[in-house]
DNA sequence: ATGGTTGTGGGCTGTCAAGCCCAATTTGGG
DNA sequence: CCCAAATTGGGCTTGACAGCCCACAACCAT
């Protein structure tokens, strides 16, 4: 899979090819996020990169390759997302609550959903072989919660009867169930209140120490 | 929009049109269901229902048509099912995680996820007028589980801080995006630890004199 | 400078699905 | 029994998109 997609990059191409390979992503990652896979075509996409037909067949052979391509990118920019310093690799309730903050100011939440989990669903049922790739960056996007929950009980400040797993699961699903319902309503109502009450789940984990500093919050 | 789907059913067909217009729309659900909508097409369809193609185009004028019906037959059958003997029109944990425990162990659960949520994720950003109608059922189904909360609290089973309207987004949030993990990494786990979280929330919510009762279900 | 390699441009074709039409058959009321 | 409306069958056309090809231009190493 690689082999077809990245592979190529760092060695075939010059810096002018790689900055052509880069706008055609970027331009694909947009286009397919605003108005899905499907109606992201050979015609739109070129007009919208800047670049000819035969391009997409140099550098993406296939609509399949191409979509591979913009998974991973997206899959990329959403997991360095989450571990940037912003969230201090979610040591913390408050760093929960700054992430969920984000999402629900985010204008586009409630319109075109997830970056990832929007085009997952579109053409997880298509011939498109791209289920491994995806379950890849879900996994590790789940690990980031998982490894922050881990360390908020060796830092005492969730309790060690806390399954991390689990509540990594229940945040991650709370977040594209809740991507998905915001977008079908045209509301972020139900993003916001299935993020604050995962959220307030994890809190009733919070060790007594701890409680005390973070409970102005609760409600 | 009902004008074109709905109000003819019943006037202008026969016993027999009823019949047929009643099994393309069964075959096209399973078909959506498990191929999704771009796989299934006209002749996958007409072979299916054992039908020709212009009873298609007689009975489904345009494939939006066939969707919009499909989407409401699909919801008739979630909120039929929700609102079924078995959950007691969830008045109790006990119910939830009976709910729960049902589509942990669907098998079609991480193969093809839920019949509502897939064919929305699918279908979201197309050009296909059918928003208003997804979000109307999924207004009802978080209903559903609403006034199963409110219900809770009369009776006494839950505290009345708890925000019904919040906890329901929580339920159906784990629910549709537990799906979508679970479909992708084809496991049935992030599902199930999601439900488990979130069913567990609602308990930490559980009267004094109710969690006597309720207590030998936690962990 | 020059030839070969790499990148670029636009046009072309095969495929596939949606929507439509006309002819044949069946049904049901009078 | 007959007529009109409803239902059925299969084929056909149009439109859209993915993938491909050939001619041209730019670059770079020798």
């Amino acid at each position: 899979m690689d082999a077809a997609t990245e592979a190529r990059v760092p060695q075939k191409l010059t810096d002018k090819g790689r900055a052509t390979r880069a706008r055609i992503l970027e331009h694909a990652a947009e286009l397919i996020y605003a108005k899905g896979v499907h109606a992201t075509n050979n015609e739109v996409l070129r007009r919208a990169a800047g670049v000819s037909g035969s391009q997409l067949n140099h550098y993406f052979p296939t609509k399949e390759s191409l979509v591979l391509a913009v998974i991973e990118w997206q899959a990329e920019r959403v997991l360095t997302f989450h571990r940037s310093e912003r969230f201090t690799q979610f040591d913390s309730l408050d760093s929960l609550r700054e992430w969920a903050g984000f999402y629900i100011a985010y204008e586009r939440s409630y319109q075109e959903g997830c970056t990832l989990g929007s085009l997952a669903s579109e053409i997880i049922k298509t011939d498109l072989d791209v289920r491994t790739e995806l379950a890849n960056a879900f996994e590790q996007w789940r690990d980031i919660f998982r490894d922050g929950l881990e360390r908020m009980q060796r830092l005492g400040r969730i309790s060690t009867e806390a399954d991390p797993t689990q509540l990594a699961y229940l945040l991650l699903s709370a977040f594209q169930g809740g991507m998905l319902l915001a977008q079908v309503a045209r509301d972020i109502a139900p993003l916001k209140d299935a993020l604050r009450a995962a959220i307030d789940h994890v809190q009733t984990f919070a060790m007594p120490a701890a409680v005390g500093v973070l409970d102005p919050f609760r409600h």
